[in-house]
DNA sequence: TGTACATCAGTGAACGCGCGTTCACTGATGTAC
DNA sequence: TGTACATCAGTGAACGCGCGTTCACTGATGTAC
């Protein structure tokens, strides 16, 4: 194994606890859900003391906030890199609706601690920001399909919708087994979002 | 306080302590969402020892699949409502996805239990036969709208993704308060269901 | 009507478990002189 | 270059807690005779 890339790789100090921690934490969440994470079996698997957390968090919480917070920030990536694709807002948002369901596909874990952890988002501004700033990221190509602000509010959470509840569908695998499944999920995703800014569609 | 209908309401026995839990369990589901929920502390609220729930359920999934299956009953009862609204198969499914957001926002923690629960479906016959039920009361109207099974269950998917989305955010106050956004949510459902029954869906 | 008995819903005490968190500590590292 | 020292990431033992589950039990009820 190639090791990654460290400070300092010594010998009582393990270097790189912080992200190892994190990524114990998320394959916890992919194991047993968002609530099957434990600091302790994640300080075991990070071959650490179970107080060595405390050095680099506050508590469990504060843990999970980080690893939400990541999650929405790899979000604002795929987003933006499906918005890149094209320069007609109907299909950027076709392409967002894709996106997010990939997302949930690709990074089921990082899609449950974002949205299934059960964090009191207001005590964690880091986390909460980058929830904003998907919004932000999201809202333009709404915003030239629509005539007041109010309308492209309501547009995005339209697509939005839809997006969850088919990535959330996908994830309980009522379309059978989600990596099969994943391709069709998008071509349901991009047809109902298409379907929600066509110009005939009767608001 | 009115007594509830009672066979036998006498000094020892408890008279209806399964039901006594069960609301309890919903109570605490509502209180501190589906993993908040403790034998417990149900037994407690139902004025019981802790061992009393063991002679009415076999453990503690048991109780939350019975949780599980009401809810879905629930839902076939107020989608079945929400179908005989009308014969027309495209403001059938818009009643649909109506009545999902609302069964999200009234009943929510039975649309927690149903949802959120992480329960494996397999092990609880009746809970899946619940589910399965739903499936069967609401393709007729997707039928009608499509050429082939297969087109009827996309059909099916995406007007459930999208109430389910909506359902969803609106739980998670991505509208604000609730029950302020009910009316609003529901209408943003509706309209949604209708541009995806739409004739002219580029599908 | 009275009595003996089987049933079984609920008791209360106990179990082992794993958790989150705290604490005084240690010892490798980097730095100042 | 060598030495004294401050730092601070990680240790290991311990805490109190609430949980799910088990167990032998009890006593009110309904029933058979």
């Amino acid at each position: 194994m190639i090791s990654s890339v460290k400070r300092r790789p010594s010998g009582r100090h393990h270097g790189d606890l912080r992200n190892a921690l994190l990524r114990a934490a998320l394959d916890l969440v992919a194991e047993h859900g968002p609530h099957g994470f434990t600091l302790a079996e994640a300080s075991r698997r990070a071959g650490v003391s179970v107080a060595a957390p405390y050095k680099h968090f506050a508590d469990r919480d504060a843990l999970l906030a980080e690893l939400a917070t990541a999650g929405y920030r790899e979000q604002a990536e795929r987003f933006a890199a499906a918005l890149a694709g094209s320069d007609e807002p109907r299909e950027q948002l076709a392409a967002f609706a894709a996106a997010y369901v990939r997302f949930a596909a690709e990074r089921s874990a990082l899609f449950d601690a974002t949205f299934h952890a059960g964090l009191d988002k207001s005590r964690y501004p880091d986390l909460s920001a980058a929830g904003d700033a998907l919004v932000d990221l999201l809202l333009p190509p709404a915003r030239a399909l629509s005539r007041d602000e109010d309308e492209a509010v309501d547009l995005l959470l339209r697509v939005a919708g839809v997006a969850h509840g088919l990535a959330v569908f996908l994830r309980q695998g009522l379309f059978g087994v989600a990596a099969d499944a994943l391709p069709e999920t998008e071509a349901r995703a991009v047809r109902t979002a298409r379907a929600i800014t066509h110009p005939s569609d009767p608001t």
